[in-house]
DNA sequence: GTCTATAGTATGATAGAC
DNA sequence: GTCTATCATACTATAGAC
């Protein structure tokens, strides 16, 4: 049991870093257990198959996302004053809580997320919204609280927006860094990403309807 | 020669139909050739490799797209009062024109974008640049003189926001719509996405710096 | 739980007849 | 230019010894 934790965990590790790093479909197990150090066969013994430990990865995420983001949400729903800055705000603090668990923690989830919206059509997508389909609902509620013009078709569609710009500068985010640091001598912790994001995001949310 | 020019023509319009919707790595040369009808041979034969045709696929979009812009571009130059909407404006018409030429062209070019920007890390980027880096920079200059209060460094990463919003959704627009038709009784045809985008992104480039 | 060996399938690319 | 046939390689998954 103690190796065999030992072997999961590693599996666990190599895979949500190669994940990240270049989408589910093409990392390969023999990659993952490469890196890992372990036995081609044991991610089978372990996960069952490879969709498996695609669904244990991003779980071991949301299991401590999800949670700290609904604390976030229902503390700022008892104050009054919500604003859509407020409600993005929200979301640093559960993000940097996977900061903690692992260095970069963060960024591999947001990949992650990243990666499953266009890989594997939607299956990603069902899987969170069954497991945390109330957290999501209630963030949503709480940004037409904020937008309380905007008819509910335009605040799903500027949320989805939204969504995809953090991802898809998630995803790309290596090759962005790369122009940004040929083009200035920009010397850019990816930390600083998000600060720069949180602007655009809340205008783009709250940008006049047509 | 004359059935040659059908082969190829027959070819890179399959190729083009499965890349936009699947990407280039998860769509194989024999999913294109059955999908055209010739033989699996011919697409070495005629574009030397999967590469070779990913490239010859994009760059007939390009070819198209990429001239129009720079006319629309130079164009609104020698007006005065340039402004963000009317750059973003700019990128409606060459885009249409994609439209012309084949149906579903100016969806199916930003997706190969899409697709190309996370995949085969930046080879798709360069590869624009070096052809076309010329209309890119002109684009980046008129955004700077309709937003001079911005250091370079923060309309650098504003328009690549904005660029990835675009191309995310494109990516994703499939999913999006289904839920959008789940959510709603949204009957969406895709052509209104682009007026959707267009405040969002127009407002989230132009949002007052930290 | 861990390993080797291998089944079964899919890929990109090419040689050679026509 | 087009075809068949095939090579070399990669993949996921599993059976069975230890």
């Amino acid at each position: 049991m103690t190796k065999a934790a030992k072997t999961c965990e590693r599996i666990l590790r190599a895979a949500e870093k190669l994940f990240s790093e270049k989408g589910f479909e093409a990392t390969s197990l023999r990659e993952i257990t490469q890196l890992a150090e372990v036995n081609l066969a044991s991610v089978n013994y372990h996960f069952g198959s490879k969709k498996g430990l695609i669904q244990a990865v991003v779980e071991r995420y949301q299991r401590i996302f999800m949670p700290a983001l609904s604390d976030e949400l229902k503390q700022l729903e008892a104050q009054e004053d919500i604003t859509t800055e407020r409600i993005l705000t929200c979301f640093i603090g559960p993000l940097t809580a996977l900061e903690n668990v692992r260095s970069g923690g963060a960024e591999i989830y947001l990949k992650l997320l990243g990666y499953g919206y266009s890989e594997i059509q939607g299956h990603l997508r069902k899987f969170t919204m069954q497991r945390f389909g109330d957290v999501v609902q209630h963030a949503f509620r709480l940004f037409s609280v904020a937008n309380p013009h905007f008819a509910a078709e335009t605040l799903f569609w500027r949320l989805h927006f939204a969504l995809g710009t953090v991802l898809f500068v998630q995803v790309s985010g290596k090759a962005l860094n790369e122009i940004a640091r040929a083009d200035f001598a920009d010397p850019n912790p990816e930390l600083f990403m998000m600060q720069r994001l949180l602007p655009y995001v809340a205008a783009g949310i709250s940008a006049p309807e047509l």
